[in-house]
DNA sequence: AAATAAGTGAAGGGAAAACCTCCGTTTGTC
DNA sequence: GACAAACGGAGGTTTTCCCTTCACTTATTT
């Protein structure tokens, strides 16, 4: 993704890339303390082969904060292509973020004014502000045409997106993935200024207490 | 709250008190592995405190589920007796609900099929199950009114309310109360069935970067 | 206001978790 | 098939957390 995977063998780029997906998750799950020997093996690699791509935890933090950032441009430049309008392109652009669990600020805004940033100069600030300036023009589209709330922030999204992404530790991934795509549904409604058809069922699965306590029960 | 506070002394019942408030808050941010010596710290009490009135974890975790759920009865109970309309009702729960950071479900879930049930014979599931009961009542009848959308369940609600209710880590708890409440209200708006004027905003404090930025400065 | 029993916090030993390095083995690449 | 690159796990060190003991403090009772 950047070029300091250059020189890398094929299988350590791959581990590498495992390392930070699995970080990202972690860190979403648990902050950005969450244990290093946890994430090596979540991504399946010895604790020795995380260190060695990842001098210190910070420059751990620091690259899932690129990552991030990188990809919800990606995904932002593709909303924007695929919809002509910019409400269906907001909503396409939260459907991805919160699929790929991208807990974007979550470490940047941890870091945004400590360590992790010592070393590149702002770049990881910049890049934030950047992104938040380009949601800021879809979300102001997006009131024009008359589809968004108006009084939203870019921050607001922003913020939401990593709440809504973010698992609750007991309930185990298969109910979490369940109720974080049915919680977003609920938040684009609110965001949505068009009128709901007033019976406008959610429509989605209704969730059962039997069906809860199973899964619960799968989650240990 | 129970009897078994009965023949206690003044002080140490006000400790017990607080080591339960301590306790909530932290299971709701950490999961109920949280560690026993933090929440003795925030409760402004020593260690040995916490242990002579919990002999274990489970004690806690299941007394802080019994309050949380007693909490959710009294709510439940005033805000139906304050409004004549259902909708009216389950907005001012909600609100308080968040406000009181009751992450009601988070411990009992957790526990709905493990070790912190044993001893108390399915009381506490019973309980849990009770309270959704009241809540679908609640649910149907501000459907009826044609106030709240098809298709949600007491579950939605509750899961909602916890996720809604779990401060971010990174953003320090000043920024946390004011996102949550911004959250909150559009989750409500995402639960209303009546038609937003088209371009009503969110009544409320728009977030800049800048404020963003000194937030998270002042949360270190 | 003295007696007493209940309650308290802090120190610290032991166990577990997390950190991080070293090194013999495996795996891509040329 | 040779060589450098990459790997994973073992294990020593540090940190965190658990939980008990004990000398001191505070509420209550008469």
């Amino acid at each position: 993704m950047t070029e300091s995977t250059a020189g890398l063998r094929a299988d350590a780029r791959r581990n590498r890339e495992q390392i930070i997906a699995a970080a990202r998750e972690l860190f979403l799950e648990q902050g950005i303390h969450a244990p290093l020997e946890e994430i090596a093996r979540r991504a399946g690699v010895g604790i020795a082969t995380l260190y060695r791509r990842f001098p210190d935890r910070h420059a751990l933090v620091r690259q899932v904060a690129l990552d991030n950032m990188a990809l919800v441009d990606a995904e932002m430049e593709r909303a924007t292509a695929e919809h002509p309008d910019a409400w269906g392109a907001l909503t396409q652009l939260l459907r991805r973020l919160v699929e790929l669990r991208i807990g974007v600020f979550m470490p940047v805004l941890a870091s945004s004014l400590e360590e992790d940033m010592r070393g590149d100069g702002g770049a990881l600030k910049a890049k934030r502000n950047e992104l938040l300036e380009r949601m800021e023009q879809l979300i102001r589209t997006a009131q024009d045409e008359g589809q968004l709330r108006r009084g939203v922030t870019p921050i607001d999204i922003m913020l939401g997106v990593i709440k809504l992404s973010r698992p609750l530790p007991v309930l185990g991934s298969e109910l979490n993935e369940l109720l974080i795509g049915q919680q977003l549904e609920l938040f684009l409604s609110g965001l949505h200024a068009v009128a709901l058809d007033a019976a406008e069922p959610l429509s989605r699965h209704r969730l059962t207490l039997d069906e809860l306590d199973r899964y619960l029960k799968a989650a240990e």
